[in-house]
DNA sequence: TAGGTATTTGACTAAACAGTCAAATAAAGA
DNA sequence: TCTTTATTTGACTGTTTAGTCAAATACCTA
């Protein structure tokens, strides 16, 4: 009965979503999303009741796309150190594939979103915050099996060597946007994680690394 | 000969470079910038051509500001340990001070900023790209000092872990604003560091360096 | 084919925005 | 006191902004 939905959401969703990514929230206007996804600005007011809740909704979008992906990487089915490679390289091939597309490494929709916005509004911090939590609940499951495996320092306090990894990835990945370069990671991200969670690897083992 | 300078664009460099870092580039108008600052808009546009313009000079202006505190902080006179263990309780004072005064933690202007308009801007990009190889020296010559007095592996790449442990506090620095939260920073950041850096300390060394 | 419902439209507002400018003013030196 | 020069002022423009709304439309079901 009625009007059958259209994708009309899920376009806003995907336009904004790119535009605040490679540009900013701040640069980006609701004319612009509505333009560029071909949509009217009074369907726009239909869907979302501003642009706030519309940056909302885009995140809680994209981190329920990421999910499937990080769910395979770490899976407990994969050595624990192919888990954290396997995200290197997940990281990475998403970020060429954007400077490749606009010219511009990215970084993290998260962090970059929510450096800008957590200031201003609460409710981004606390959502990129439960997000941050949500990432580094795969890290410490992954560090807990490699000290079940030997493979780290069996007194290693996993949520604090999370956190560390997650500082780390976040820190390089929002240089490489400032920079616009991606030499960093494709070349040191790995071993330098590596040698951060304290696996220790053969020399030879360590530059098999660079993607 | 003629009317003498005044303190006016001073005023705004302080004013803009306190508003943008404590909400955002996009978030902040020539309006509030020059409300706060006490300056007519006629003024505001004497001193500076636009309102990048304005952003590009107080991001010098700071730099300016902070570079003897970092000469002093990374004086060779000081045991390179120090020199790091230093540097992160002037980060940690000066976010803590913010935290206080404004209810907000606000990262590192240069690393926010940078994040959102390095897309845009790529003076912009190119400035904080500046800064940041700036900082990283300062973190090359202590590591230098620290494999000259056998404190790390003499094969660590100076370049290569200057770069780590810009990354790591930028990343930290960023979640602690997106948390709003200087817990990590306050409890974890000095050992942290050190384990990254590659320092080998006792544990009880260790724990002396809680903030 | 008629009725019900979600979707779409486009014209609208009011505020905020960056930036302009000619005129007024303040002070130092001659 | 007069000239010179930098600073300050406030009123102004035109554009962009987020957000509103009543009316039109599309499509499913009965």
């Amino acid at each position: 009965m009625g009007r059958p939905p259209t994708n009309t959401k899920l376009r806003l969703l995907e336009t904004a979503h790119e535009l605040i990514w490679r540009n900013s929230y701040g640069a980006v206007s609701v004319d612009g999303i509505c333009e560029k996804a071909n949509v009217k600005k009074g369907s726009f007011y239909h869907y979302f009741p501003s642009k706030a809740d519309l940056a909302i909704a885009s995140i809680d979008w994209w981190m329920t796309n990421t999910i499937p992906f990080l769910d395979d990487i770490f899976s407990p089915s994969r050595h624990p150190i192919d888990r954290f490679t396997l995200l290197i390289d997940f990281i990475y091939e998403k970020q060429e594939d954007m400077r490749i597309e606009f010219g511009q490494v990215c970084g993290c929709p998260f962090i970059t979103l929510g450096s800008e916005l957590a200031a201003q509004d609460e409710i981004i911090g606390a959502k990129i915050s439960a997000i941050t939590q949500q990432k580094m609940t795969y890290y410490e499951n992954a560090l807990r099996d490699m000290i079940a495996m030997g493979l780290i320092d069996e007194n290693t306090d996993v949520k604090l060597k999370a956190e560390e990894i997650y500082a780390f990835i976040t820190g390089n990945m929002m240089l490489a946007r400032i920079k616009n370069d991606l030499k960093f990671m494709k070349k040191s991200l790995k071993p330098s994680l590596m040698n951060l969670i304290g696996v220790d690897l053969t020399p030879a083992d360590l530059k098999k690394l660079t993607i």
